[in-house]
DNA sequence: GTCTATACTCTGATAGAC
DNA sequence: GTCTATCAGAGTATAGAC
């Protein structure tokens, strides 16, 4: 579910978009069933192929939403004027914060992508693909700026990124085999991502300025 | 593809489960067709009715073994006597290793444990379970030991394991969005997973250890 | 725009011969 | 154990009334 909750009521289209986002993320698109997004929507069945024509195509729609949602606000912060040790506070913030609400969101994304690449494509318009690269350019300049005051080494940007991107969502992506290896019950897994938001901007500033 | 590649000529029983894993792995089980498993194992459909019951329990035997195949070395290795820098060093390397070979892998393993939260139950048995607390006590006297040593606090056993692990295991779930985010073509993204390859170790080490 | 009814396809599963 | 043939159910999509 990743609505824009307006005030007005939705319209027809927006709630089956609604409940297609709801379904989809749910049970994945192979696993959804048109008649269970219809009852989610309160409509017929056959108002979904009035309004989208076929599966696929509301797969689409519901895929570009999720993405639209994700991608911009994130590129931006990174991109910003705050200092590193700002940024990597925020990246870890928002995504804990976010992601904690839709459990179900960053699996559905990753297993939809490597199935279905042609839906990676809509990912990144060129505007958003210049502003990815305008993201590392910045974050480069950052990273360097502190190594040089520091004298070590720099770390690339793209692998700082990435790196910074992994150890923050992959729990969210890999959490029943978090929660199977280490034991953890619902409650248990709660907090070790609670203690976790607090501990892990910390251990990667370590890492980037010694 | 996780098969124990024998010497003998694989009986029919293992024919099918190699092809179900090939197959469940690229479309996942949803999206598998007990056909296209048939074409791909050379025999009638009909035969994989007889040798497993159902479809849900062909995906069972198929996690099983994929399971079977993951975690237990790992475990193993982890919990050893190795240094944390070796422990680092073969965690990054294996699983680039292996990944890269099977790059469908980890991404099924995700969506599907998302999805069928039954599976999931099947990864740990109680030795296993007991293996991977074992493990993470090992981590934890060695994190302590060297924290102490350089005089800073230690960070949690169970947070670094996942650190690690998100790190290094990211990429290989987030392929198609990350080479969207960063404009990496094929060749571009093995570039960037190897050079990942060399460098990670050297930054987890290093927030460990500054 | 929204509904009812239905066509048609796909596919998991079984029966039964060899 | 392996095959051929077939069924039953599910599920996408469409036709047509309102």
């Amino acid at each position: 579910m990743v609505k824009p909750s307006g005030q007005t009521a939705p319209d027809t289209k927006t709630r089956i978009l609604d409940a297609a986002d709801e379904i989809f993320v749910r049970r994945g698109i192979d696993g959804a069933r048109m008649q269970e997004i219809a009852d989610q929507a309160g409509v017929n069945k056959a108002l979904l192929h009035y309004h989208f024509r076929s599966k696929a195509d509301l797969a689409r729609a519901v895929w570009h939403r999720i993405a639209s949602s994700f991608v911009p606000g994130i590129l931006h912060m990174m991109a910003s004027d705050l200092s590193l040790d700002e940024k990597i506070d925020q990246f870890v913030d928002a995504y804990h914060r976010r992601l904690t609400r839709h459990p179900y969101l960053l699996p559905y994304v990753i297993s939809e992508a490597a199935r279905h690449p042609d839906l990676v494509d809509n990912l990144y318009s060129p505007e958003r693909r210049q502003a990815a690269r305008h993201m590392i350019d910045k974050l480069r300049e950052q990273i360097d700026a502190v190594a040089k005051a520091r004298r070590i080494a720099p770390v690339s940007a793209e692998q700082f990124f990435i790196t910074l991107a992994g150890s923050c969502l992959y729990p969210f992506v890999a959490r029943p085999m978090i929660s199977e290896a280490l034991g953890l019950s619902t409650t248990k897994f709660e907090g070790f991502m609670e203690r976790r938001r607090r501990e892990l901007p910390a251990f990667l500033k370590r890492a980037l300025q010694p």
